[in-house]
DNA sequence: AACCAGATGTAACGAGAATTACAGAACTGA
DNA sequence: TCAGTTCTGTAATTCTCGTTACATCTGGTT
């Protein structure tokens, strides 16, 4: 946007006739929901004739009323867009909690989320990121029961940005032929919560001692993984629900992929552009 | 002012007929200038007719379209009247930002959950979770590129707790067999944020053709599936990365997912343990 | 004093809007 | 599956609004 209506008002009205200045007036000092009534009630307000109206937006150089209300409309949503929505009070619901249920469960996620990220390590997450980010490192990612929807959320976005990243499939039978040719060049993320399962740990103990660099993902009580990760990243999954929350760790994951693509962002937008190019060649 | 036009839109909108809360979630989403429109033009870009646009204004309780515009342009004086006037500051961080971004984007997750919860309509939330519970019903769900994860996530945890539920496939080709066997006793809840996909919209739109009830969960622009669907659950996604997040969507599948259990839940304890024991068996 | 140009309002016009009545479609419960 | 009810779009109507042409007025100039 060149310029806002304000300052082109600000500045031509000077040049106006009486009326027309008037209407400015007004314009300015109720900005700029008085331009946003039809031109009779404005006109009506200020004491003038409608067609006054009409020509000073003309003047303004818009093309007819309705481009000056478009304009205005234009204008506002772009400004809106941040500062205001704040979500009303919230907190304040209390005893409701039982009608509310979700809401509750929304806090509670809220809360999860802001609790673990002010307990993660800066360094951990800076020496994950280095690992994750380094393209001569080969990514691998797995998860549990239900966590593997974020080992496969994150792969698919991390396959985006860099090669090599490629998710496990949780069958036991499937990664064990992976395992052979891993070695101390590989990257093993894993998510892992409780209730933890058996079969990741074994695998990792199995990685682990073929120097694959293994990640943990986890929750507060850590998976017995940590035993042999090189680095642990645990969140909060407590909600008021029969079942655990993941929303913290997929936070963590959007994290993590933020910092990599960052840190990588000339090759990455590059190898976006790439890939861009490759999906439109096989559409046309 | 006793209560905002979003309050009153948040509050009822559960009890309106399809088309017209379609009307209500676009009011919101683009709150409050899609409003100012004329009532032909938001009733177009719904892809309702006007008419019904002037019911959900009447059933809102005001006595017509004028009216309704009078009272949001009110509400917007009232709100800019000092706060505004200047575009976000916030930046102001500077150089911490960058050394722990991460713990930025953490923040900005949390604030996104609990203005999406916020933003929930109760009624909305409360319908979809009878029609996901309901095991007359079949439910099939599915996502787009990076939000399928969401869908394998909560469809395995349905599973458990209740018969019937399935992930689609997203090929194309495998979808459109499935849709074949389907009516209106089927449920699909499709995954869609921006960049929309063309593709779900296509199923959205044949299997609303055929009768199924279809639950979107999208960003808050909503996805075009918004047209075709009967119910949408809205969430924030914006974060300080290049990507967009998903962790409020997984907050609002785990709400979901924890409400269906509560009210369904001597079945699905019973379920449950039949799983446990089955499982212990194949061990054994 | 007469004239002229820009400014302003009045009135008529036409487009598009809100509103209303109605008929067909979809949904609900037996 | 069928009746009764609720929704929803279509089409006709009415009204308001933006637009335009024209007449009046004002102030400054000859």
């Amino acid at each position: 946007m060149t310029q806002t209506v304000v300052d082109q008002l600000r500045e031509s009205l000077g040049s106006f006739p009486v009326t027309e200045r008037r209407v400015a007036h007004r314009l300015l000092a109720e900005y700029p929901m008085a331009g946003l009534q039809s031109a009779t009630d404005l006109a009506r307000t200020v004491g003038v004739s409608t067609p006054t109206v009409l020509r000073m937006v003309a003047r303004l150089g818009f093309e007819s009323y309705v481009d000056f209300q478009r304009r205005l409309r234009d204008e506002l949503t772009a400004q809106l867009s941040s500062p205001l929505q704040k979500p009303v009070a919230l907190r304040s619901a209390g005893k409701k909690a039982q009608v509310h249920a979700h809401i509750a469960l929304g806090e509670a996620v809220a809360r999860n989320v802001e609790e673990t990220f002010a307990n993660l390590s800066a360094q951990e997450v800076e020496q994950v990121v280095r690992l994750l980010g380094d393209r001569k490192n080969r990514v691998h990612m797995i998860g549990g029961r239900f966590t593997d929807a974020l080992a496969r959320y994150l792969s698919v976005q991390m396959c985006i940005i860099r090669p090599g990243v490629r998710h496990l499939q949780d069958q036991e039978a499937n990664w064990r032929d992976q395992l052979l040719d891993m070695d101390h060049r590989d990257v093993l993320l894993i998510f892992d919560i409780r209730r933890y399962q058996a079969s990741l740990l074994r695998l990792a103990e199995l990685a682990a001692a073929k120097q694959v660099r293994v990640l943990l993902i986890t929750d507060q009580w850590l998976s017995p993984i940590a035993k042999v990760a090189k680095h642990v990243l645990p969140a909060r999954v407590v909600v008021p629900s029969v079942w655990d929350s993941s929303a913290a760790l997929m936070a963590i994951c959007e994290a993590l992929l933020a910092a990599v693509t960052r840190d990588n962002w000339d090759y990455a937008q590059k190898r976006m552009r790439d890939l861009e190019q490759l999906r439109a060649g096989a559409k046309a």
